[in-house]
DNA sequence: GAGTGATCATAA
DNA sequence: TTATGATCACTC
């Protein structure tokens, strides 16, 4: 069996050789060497797996608004992919300013920041498999190119453009070729301030920065080849 | 079936 | 309430 380090790794070798070791493992045997409960799905733990892979690797930032990996300057994220090796779902980034944002740039940005540096773990998410059963795959460090970082630049300043006009009501999840914006919540009652249209603060729904599917394919295409 | 908008658990 | 971890589920 698979001893499991609880502490945070502190290179970028050890992080990546923990990943090396889970890779191939199922949810359930991970989930079994940690004492963490399986549960039938995600509807009630939709974080189940991010969390139980940030417990395997060490990540210790907690809810705090930094990497998983302050030390190492890396984010953690899991990718649940299909059959075919395609992402099943968005990946959450972080939540997107609604006030105070003059002097905000794409470079001094939350989500730059995020994303500088991440460690994806793919996993397999299709839902007729059993959570105890899905496997976890290969974990692999990911740096934006130059093109993954123009891609995402072009859809922030779209958004936060019109975030900072005060329209941020008519923004859609339809905007933003790669990344979009979209409710990010408890429930619908959640609110937040907001830039009203005549400049004024509004009551709104917290958003957050969600990379599209369509974008986290270019990350496994430039990685793996496609 | 896909995608948008909504939602769940937890910590501080 | 804001933040982390995300997936659910309804509508098109």
């Amino acid at each position: 069996m698979i001893v499991i380090n609880l502490s945070s790794p502190t290179s970028v070798e050890a992080l990546l050789e923990r990943a090396r070791d889970i890779a191939g493992l199922s949810f359930g045997e991970l989930a079994g060497q940690l004492n963490v409960a399986i549960p039938e799905n995600f509807k009630r733990q939709k974080g189940w797996t991010g969390q139980l892979i940030e417990r395997a690797l060490g990540a210790s930032a907690g809810s705090k608004p930094i990497q998983d990996f302050p030390q190492l300057g890396i984010e953690l994220k899991t990718l649940p992919l299909s059959y075919a090796n395609t992402p099943l779902e968005t990946t959450y980034v972080c939540y997107a300013p609604l006030t105070d944002i003059a002097g905000i740039s794409w470079q001094t940005s939350n989500v730059r920041n995020k994303i500088r540096q991440v460690l994806w773990i793919p996993v397999q998410g299709e839902r007729e498999i059993p959570v105890s059963e899905r496997i976890i795959g290969h974990g692999f460090l990911w740096q934006p190119t130059e093109r993954q970082d123009a891609l995402l630049q072009q859809d922030w300043e779209e958004l936060m453009d019109l975030i900072a006009l005060g329209k941020v009501e008519s923004i859609t999840a339809r905007m933003g070729q790669y990344m979009q914006l979209r409710p990010k919540a408890a429930n619908g009652r959640a609110l937040t301030d907001a830039i009203g249209h005549d400049g004024s603060l509004i009551k709104t729904r917290p958003r957050g920065f969600y990379l599209r599917k369509e974008f986290t394919q270019l990350v496994l295409n430039s990685v793996f080849g496609q």
